[in-house]
DNA sequence: AGATAATCGAGACGGTACGTCGGGTCTTACG
DNA sequence: CGTAAGACCCGACGTACCGTCTCGATTATCT
């Protein structure tokens, strides 16, 4: 995930190998206690009982750190299998609302996105390590509905990113700025409106 | 928009009344060059000419200066009546993606976002200069169909809030997230997405 | 003491006359609570029960009315008549101890002295209000030790001058910088010194 | 000088050796230009080279420093040995007069000196640093004076402290608040009159 | 075994911005 | 005009983190 050149490592001291994990896991509890603005890395790496400079050598910033503390958090979604298309929408967004109900996914989450707007490089690294990863859950989900019979054996691969952005953006737009829970509830009014659209979703 | 108290203001010298609107107009050019994070309230204020302590005098902090500064973006936006409910969806939705095209929509934001998720009253403070104000839009594009006959007279209320979440949370993340242009071929997708549903929308 | 200017006083609301008095009161009951650096002249004013702008339309500054207020303390001191020179100091120093022990004038004299090493106006007014209005003891205890007889009939005035800084600078040395009390034993030891010299002290 | 534990310094980097004079010097480069109250930590710091987090790492505010910048200066004070007391006296108290006209030790000196009213700490620094330090000066030329036969060898040690402040407070009144020069001519009838006192002075 | 070399914890370093405070000025409405 | 109130611009405060650096002490591999 961080930039490491194992090539190069003929002698010397090895780096601890413990250290990452106990960094990442420090960075998503200070997340939680903290938000993204008041956590510091001094702190973080006190947490982890690890000096600064252990933590500056294998990360270039804090934005780097979150997002690798952060995407690891997406790594446990997994698309259902429960007969129909509508059923594994639902599962999923439910999947992954309960992932953004969780503070250190909430701040940590936007905040990189709002640095990545002014920050290339980061951005590259958050489309990486988040979205073209969890992009394989709607490939499932569409694979397993064309397999089905649910939706026509299509391949414009556009509609894979249109479907991402769609699904992606109205759960985080639910959760963390209309600040309402994304529940059953919700979830099944917008699956329904995903799947038929606005002009027939009045019947 | 910020916390005057109108009433009580019967002595003393009046606040500036110009000092507000350099403020932020100041804010925006800032976040422009600086982005967010970078964006200091000493900055902010010698670029509006105007001391650092008039700026805490009325605003409490970076996050709801930004949020003011932000919120006055979206208030240009307006639902043009084109005839049809598709074409009025394709014209809110690209003058909303120009507006995020802007970097000081952009990084602000998505930063007041990320820092709302520990903070209930910028949360709040968002919800009402902003979203809550903006939902105007889809009231009004509803009325408009239902008046044309293109959508049934359907009064759930939850109904709009599930669409603005849906056309806001697409666009931002197809924008900031995905980090790809709004373009006018995507609008189209997502509109039709939108009206006829997945179901449909290989016909 | 300070700058009127009464003569052009023809018209408008005039000056309240009971201003002066309160300020340097609230000045040197400052003073006492909060010493010289920590005192604003914001808090002045609020303790006078009068706003900031009476204040400065009164004196130019802090140091300024700094000295007014102190400079009254030393206004009570007199020579007393006890039958002889030595009695006389004794007498006179006491006094003057007993002033420097009391917290207005000990931070207040000393500050206003530091801050007069970079300001020539404020020597200037200091020397005036406090220094040579004092004289008039040294003066008066010569005068009178000579008509009793116990000092030659000499008219070199440097030695007044003279024997002013060493009385002065003497009292203020012991008190402020050792920081040891001028009491009554070392007021005798002093006054002994000063009378028959370092050669015979010992006697 | 100030409060080192040199005990406990055994990991992390060890503190800059250069940094302390080079703070001390600039502290007395800035008094000279500016005088005690236009002084700002962060200007000394900017002079020394050296971070504003630095200076207060080492002492604790302005007076503290002020206090380490001018004791210094009283160091160079040495008792001249020119044969009899009188011109002995004469010497030291010449060169006190000398520093005493340098402009950072004016403003610096009465400055701390009125903090010090009303700051234990202070004041015991004071006295430590500067005050106790330079006793040392009359306890030389006593001695001498006594190894002459010029004094009789007496021992009572508060005589010491006695001519201590006659001597210094003469000088620093004189300088200071008088605001002549401490000049030979003056010396000389310093001297005489604390030599053979004032009754024997007229002759 | 000893040399070499990169890592480690610790903490000082030069910086930058913070949010607050006080100084002195100015602008109101009122007396 | 003086006054009380309070906003204004300005500059310094002392603190907190940043990201870098310099230590002595480890812990590996390569002679």
């Amino acid at each position: 995930m961080q930039s490491r050149t194992p090539a190069s490592r003929a002698t010397g001291r090895p780096r601890s190998t413990t250290a990452d994990a106990a960094i990442l896991a420090a960075t998503r509890e200070a997340l939680v206690e903290l938000g993204w603005s008041k956590l510091t890395l001094g702190d973080v790496a006190t947490r982890a009982g690890v000096a600064k400079t252990t933590l500056y050598r294998r990360w270039t910033g804090k934005n780097e750190l979150v997002v690798d503390a952060v995407a690891e958090l997406f790594d446990e979604l997994e698309i259902p299998n429960r007969g129909s298309l509508a059923a594994d929408i639902e599962g999923v967004v439910l999947q992954f609302a309960a992932i953004l109900a969780r503070p250190e996914a909430r701040s940590g989450l936007m905040a990189v996105i709002a640095e990545s707007t002014r920050d290339d490089a980061l951005r590259e690294r958050i489309r990486t390590s988040i979205v073209e990863r969890q992009k394989r859950l709607v490939l499932e989900g569409r694979n397993r509905a064309q397999a089905r019979g649910e939706l026509p054996p299509e391949s414009d691969p556009t509609t894979v990113d249109l479907i991402f952005d769609v699904v992606a953006g109205a759960v985080v737009h639910r959760t963390l700025v209309s600040a309402e829970p994304a529940d059953e509830q919700w979830v099944r009014a917008f699956t329904r409106l995903l799947l038929v659209g606005l002009g027939q979703a009045a019947d």
